[in-house]
RNA sequence: GCGGCUAUAGCUCAGUUGGUUAGAGCGCCACGUUGACAUCGUGGAGGUCCCCUGUUCGAGUCAGGGUAGCCGCACCA
């Protein structure tokens, strides 16, 4: 026999396996043009973070198609990496600075990065060694970090491609301004919050008389930038006053009512005062009606110089109470009505964002966005689940140009120089020494550096040493276009869209053909995992408790594509036991098995019917699981598994094979092991790509068996099962059924009744002919799976006395009692069986009755329907005389 | 406001193009177990498939309308 403890221990197992994989480099795909490539990219995450369990389920996933496709024979490639994330590190750092009395801008620029530098070497890439735990078969080779010297170069051969062709400019505009970072951040970068304000109701003097214009506002402060009031042009109430001027209190500054559609009659007081420089619409309509420009606010959020006292240099939330005190002095204030908004708050500082006017350098989006769009339209491009399409073309058709610079010091430096004697701009793959327009050498580089996004929208490419036209270029024709994208649908613009839009800018492909949507991981009441909330599921502390495999089989398992799964740890016991259960079923087989032990090939052996019907099933399994995962239902797939594993292998298979296991005929034995080996060995390696650990441990010790071949080095390079070349045996299991549901359905009238388990009766089954020969044969199964001390079998078995009864297709069971029959108990359950049966056959006959059903139905379904009818007829009928019988 | 998703057993969800008696896991109840596994076995209870209307021989499945909940996006000063 093949030892085996008594329970499955992972951590036993798990690193043991890892490091072999890693040491011989089963996870690494070199180029190889005999293969077929399948690449999966690693949405690299943080380099700052740590392993959360949306990491734990989406990676899962994408480990999960990579180990599949790999055992089925492709060049498998998961390329993994980190993002330097600028402003996410950049915080992190300067809350560590705060710690010890210290500002980035007192440490000053260069500073400062060493110090980020030094502290992303030393916190970075904890993540990555979290992988390892959860058994990811990344390719450790081709590690990444987008700020690597070879993918920085991308960064900076686009940025410098777009700008020559004009697609990248700068411009005023507003942008998202945070005041805690003092930096401009993207429309997506942004989150609405409602908020509970007030709107204001001020009245501005109109020049010239002495009446007055009412305004409604929920930001007072901002009037000092005012240079306009706007009206709706058919509005009775203001008609006159359109081209009047206004008199701004506190500047004293006279600003032009002017008419414009945008204002609505209805809301406020109809009138609207324009600040250009602060509001996105307003900054519109000075567009418009060519007003000016006052910024009268700082970077930091404070009113700006430019503003009289009381209000200069006051925070812009204390300015804006000021305000309303100083309109109530001069009498120009009439009411403030409590008012529900919603404004935008920075993601990272969690402040209220400040539309501020900046130059900043834009992309420009909508050249870019066209063949991105089109991809989707014409199913280039496919989501799973296939609804985000709509909201993917939604953004792309109303895109708006992409914000990229930002006013921190931790990424890709903006590789413009200007030029301090003719003010040129310069720019090149190499830092210039010289303005490229007058030559001279007074050139400073801009201080801002580029959006994170804009180096993550190239990980299809810079990975794969684009855009060097060297040899890392065959790299990068063989694995991209890669085959799926795994990734959360939060990340849609910011990153999928984004990254179809570069690839197909720079190599007029896609970088990919499918984009799974992984489900969102929430807590028991629905509520996604946050650090705030502290709600999370650590998956560390998980795998310790459960395992690797078990937390992967759970998280797969549970997560429907697209949704949203709830959790739990105690969840994680699914898993669990189910991998225990794998190696229980294991241990058995092999205590019965002997290191020397001759296994056969199964067209050599007199397969039982029972044997027939799990290699049969097997071969279901593998056909199910195949094709869920080739449509990404791979939930399903990883159910299907557990299914085949639990309910068939485990209840029925080696329930069956128990006698023959233990049989003193060699021969008897041999066939059983035979069988057993070769389904385990299958069912090992449907498992692995979900359950790694347990798999590869039970293989090793595993026997190799002659119909799986050659055996690789590690269950991971071992082949797939692949349904088209496993036995079938359809005629068998159809037959197997029957045996099944007889088995069935003596341990369910026997518990029903109430008869202790430990009493062994005699059982009269009477079937029908064709089944008569594959009863006989299987009295051994039914005897021991339902405890029956004998068997008569035959087609016309007459009811003896005191019996009691189940009917199934094909076949009628009496099990005599004698003295311990419940003759109440018995008519009771037959008659609601009765009745249940004649329910089902009302419906059928309404069905039957029905000239259009007749007249209408395919010919297939009105065939079973009437099959139906008759075996009902018969069941009812059988149901009768056993009640006969009883009274 | 615009767009999307969801509604099936006590809970979490499957149910593919309409066609056998609507399924699984967990939970619950009963019985059982000294030889793979109590991380177990066997059996059972539990469902007006959210509501209305329609299409159809036939609807959990398709169409229209409603209700409830969730999620994006844009927002009115």
């Amino acid at each position: 026999m093949i030892e085996l403890e008594p329970s499955y221990n992972p951590k036993q197992y798990e690193q043991k396996w890892y490091q072999n994989s890693v040491k011989k480099k089963h996870f690494s795909a070199a180029l190889n043009t005999e293969k077929v490539p399948f690449t999966i990219l690693m949405p690299p995450p943080n380099v700052t973070s740590q392993l959360h369990m949306g990491h734990g389920l989406g990676y899962s996933i994408q480990d999960l198609l990579t180990r599949w496709k790999r055992m089925k024979g492709f060049n498998a490639c998961w390329l993994p990496g980190t993002d330097h994330a600028g402003i996410a590190t950049q915080m992190m750092v300067e809350k560590e600075l705060e710690k010890e009395g210290l500002t980035r801008r007192g440490l000053g620029r260069e500073k400062f990065v060493e110090r980020l530098t030094t502290w992303k070497d030393k916190y970075g890439g904890i993540i990555l060694e979290q992988f390892k735990t959860m058994g990811f078969s990344c390719d450790w080779d081709r590690l990444a970090y987008t700020m690597d010297p070879k993918l920085s170069e991308a960064v900076r051969y686009v940025f410098v491609k777009l700008y020559r062709e004009g697609l990248i400019y700068r411009g005023e505009r507003l942008v998202n301004w945070d005041t805690a970072l003092q930096t401009a951040i993207s429309d997506d970068e942004v989150e609405s919050k409602e908020i509970n304000g007030s709107l204001y109701y001020f009245r501005y003097p109109i020049e010239g008389s002495d009446t007055f214009i009412p305004i409604a506002t929920t930001r007072p402060e901002t009037m000092l930038g005012d240079t306009a009031v706007a009206v709706n042009p058919d509005d009775d109430r203001y008609k006159d006053l359109i081209g009047k001027k206004a008199r701004l209190p506190f500047v004293d500054r006279l600003i032009p009512i002017i008419a414009d559609n945008y204002v609505k009659s209805e809301f406020g007081t109809g009138a609207v005062k324009i600040t250009p420089a602060h509001d996105p619409n307003d900054f519109e309509i000075g567009k418009r009606h060519s007003l000016a420009f006052i910024n009268v606010m700082t970077e930091i959020g404070t009113m700006a110089d430019n503003t009289p006292p009381p209000f200069r240099g006051m925070d812009r939330f204390l300015a804006r109470k000021e305000v309303v005190k100083q309109m109530k002095l001069l009498g120009l204030f009439d009411e403030e009505k409590a008012y529900k908004t919603t404004l935008p708050h920075s993601e990272r500082s969690k402040t209220i964002i400040e539309p501020r006017l900046s130059l900043q350098w834009f992309v420009k989006m909508k050249e870019l966005a066209e063949p991105a769009a089109d991809a989707a339209r014409s199913g280039d491009l496919q989501f799973h689940p296939e609804s985000w399409r709509k909201t993917y073309l939604y953004w792309l058709d109303n895109i708006q140009d992409w914000c990229i610079s930002r006013q921190l010091w931790w990424g890709h430096r903006v590789p413009i120089w200007y030029c301090r004697a003719c003010e040129g701009l310069s720019t090149g793959i190499t830092d210039p020494t010289h303005c490229e327009h007058c030559k001279s050498a007074e050139i400073v580089q801009d201080e801002d550096v580029l959006d994170t996004w804009f180096s993550s929208w190239l990980w299809p490419l810079s990975p794969f040493g684009w855009p060097d036209e060297e040899s890392k270029l065959k790299d990068l024709n063989y694995f991209n276009p890669t085959d799926v994208l795994v990734t959360a649908p939060e990340i849609i613009f910011l990153w999928v869209a984004r990254m179809a839009m570069v690839n197909l800018k720079f190599r007029q492909t896609l970088p990919f053909k499918h984009v799974y949507f992984n489900a969102t991981v929430c807590d028991k009441q629905g509520r996604k995992f946050s650090k705030t909330l502290g709600n999370g599921i650590d998956p560390l502390e998980v795998i310790e408790q459960y395992g690797a495999d078990a937390v992967r089989f759970t998280a797969i398992s549970l997560a429907p594509l697209g949704g949203r799964v709830r959790m739990e740890k105690a969840d994680f016991e699914h898993g669990s036991r189910f991998v225990n259960k794998i190696w229980n079923a294991a241990r058995l087989i092999f205590q019965h098995l002997e290191p020397s032990q001759a296994l056969t090939p199964l067209r050599e052996l007199p397969l039982t019917l029972a044997e027939k019907w799990l290699i049969h099933r097997f071969k279901e399994a593998a056909l199910r699981i195949n094709s869920n995962l080739d449509t990404f239902r791979v939930n399903d797939a990883v159910e299907e598994m557990h299914h085949f594993i639990w309910g068939a292998l485990c209840d029925w298979g080696l329930e069956c094979a128990k006698t023959d296991l233990s049989s003193t005929d060699i021969s008897v034995k041999n066939r059983a092991l035979s069988v057993l080996v070769y389904v385990l060995d299958g069912a090992l390696r449907l498992a692995h790509p979900v359950m790694p650990f347990v798999s590869e441990e039970l293989w090793h010790k595993l026997p190799a068996h002659p119909d799986w071949g050659k055996r690789p080095d590690s269950l991971c390079l071992a082949g797939y099962p692949e349904a088209e070349l496993l036995p079938s045996f359809t005629e068998e299991a159809k037959l197997w059924k029957t045996i099944q549901d007889i088995i069935s359905g003596i341990r369910s009238v026997r518990q029903q009744m109430g008869l202790p388990p430990k009493e062994e009766l005699p059982a009269f089954i009477r079937v029908d002919s064709e089944l008569r020969e594959t009863v006989s044969n299987a009295e051994d199964w039914i005897k021991r799976l339902a405890r029956v001390s004998q068997i008569t079998t035959g087609q016309d078995i007459k009811r003896p006395n005191q019996s009691l009864t189940s009917i199934g297709k094909g076949f009628e069971i009496y099990l005599p009692v004698g003295g311990l029959i419940d003759i109440d108990k018995e008519v009771k359950r037959l008659k609601t069986e009765d009745q249940r049966l004649k329910k089902i056959l009302a419906g059928l006959n309404s069905k039957l009755d029905n000239e259009n059903f007749v007249a209408r139905a395919p010919e297939d379904v009105l065939e079973q329907t009437r099959a139906q009818k008759l075996n009902m007829e018969e069941q009812i009928a059988a149901i009768k005389k056993n009640l006969d019988a009883l009274s």
